[in-house]
DNA sequence: GGAAAAACTTGACGACTGTCAAGGAATAGC
DNA sequence: GCTATTCCTTGACAGTCGTCAAGTTTTTCC
């Protein structure tokens, strides 16, 4: 083969690869939102596929199993939901407007992308029970945690002073009022979300120590 | 009929309503460490059966359905899981005693609980998805909540001061402390575990003011 | 001990599951 | 425009699920 035709082969077996990849991640989507629709127990390919546009045979052609799709899936809600409060942290002026831009980004993700964050809190505990995602699970999760530290280090920053508490601990702190609040978002229970809402800055204060 | 036999009649009656309800809570404790094994999502009702002594039909004469079956098997969770930390109070008598028989007991049902535990996250997970068994989530998480209040309460107490945040948010750091440590314990990761221990006593701390 | 009631087993049903092979439709390369 | 490859659909498979009816075993009561 020429070298022109093997350069010309490189790009034909490139475009390809790409485009398998975009069919995948496609059909990863539809699957993220059926996820979230149904809840792990009870997806299944036959209801991801009528959420494409494609048949339930064709998810075979571009994921080995169902593990594999579900976990490209899982992949996608780290995509989505990973950086959302980095513009906040890039954009605050004071201590104050950080803390209450997180404070409203916080609880408009909650209510807006409720059903995708009950998925993530799913798809963590089926890793309670399943080793197969446990790995992209733990991964995420520590990008979450990396993602609310920025916003409580640059929280404290702004302050002068320095965060109280390690990243862990403030990052299952936030992470445990989030899945309170969308657990009674989700159950209807407006005041109680109100309620949390309304503790949730003070929560933050505490996470700050500032010297004298 | 005389009203000898009535009262009779109502003894039977009632001897033949407490063995029906000693048997519906024996299949509810199987169904409970068959959940624990292998998740909701994984759990079937001939699994339940062979964890019993009995066989799969005998479940439909003691239960509605499914639902009625794993609800009951979650109230049976209320009843070993909810008290945990009493004696602990109970018996202490100094602030340091109890916040380190506290950690103590929190690790110690931890690991030795660990799947227990990691089934009713899944419970409550389900009830963002299905509403069956929401009331049920709400009951419990509330006596989980006001466990811990007590805990941390008696512990400001003994301090002479008072806790510094809501039941509500004390509630869900610990909450969230014992999730992603369980998370961490399930994955093999010693480490974490241990780590979070060493913190939790800090964080307790920061959970009251004391008054100088 | 014999009849009635309760407790339990068995086997079957229709529906649904993940998987995959066979074949049709669309596209790419010449 | 023809061929080869890729893409996608269809239908079937073996298995599992919750449910329930029919029948058997055990217990209860007189």
């Amino acid at each position: 083969m020429t070298e022109v035709a093997s350069r010309k082969q490189d790009r034909i077996a490139r475009r390809q690869v790409d485009k398998f990849d975009a069919r995948r991640t496609e059909l990863a989507v539809a699957t993220l939102h059926t996820l979230a629709e149904l809840g792990y127990a009870r997806t299944s390919l036959r209801e991801i596929a009528q959420n494409s546009e494609f048949s339930h045979g064709v998810l075979h052609y571009y994921f080995e199993d169902k593990r594999d799709l579900i976990t490209e899936a899982v992949r996608q809600y780290e995509v989505v939901c990973v950086t959302r409060y980095d513009e906040v942290v890039a954009r605050a002026k004071s201590a104050e407007q950080l803390r209450d831009e997180f404070v409203a980004m916080f609880f408009e993700t909650l209510e807006q992308d409720a059903t995708l964050h009950r998925l993530w809190y799913d798809l963590r505990n089926q890793s309670l029970f399943d080793a197969s995602f446990r790995a992209a699970v733990l991964e995420i999760d520590g990008h979450r945690e990396a993602m609310v530290w920025r916003v409580v280090h640059r929280y404290a920053e702004l302050l002068g002073g320095t965060p109280a508490a390690s990243a862990s601990m403030i990052y299952v702190t936030l992470d445990g009022i989030f899945q309170r609040a969308l657990l009674h978002h989700l159950s209807g229970n407006a005041e109680t979300v109100a309620r949390l809402r309304a503790e949730l800055p003070e929560a933050v204060g505490l996470m700050v120590t500032v010297a004298e």
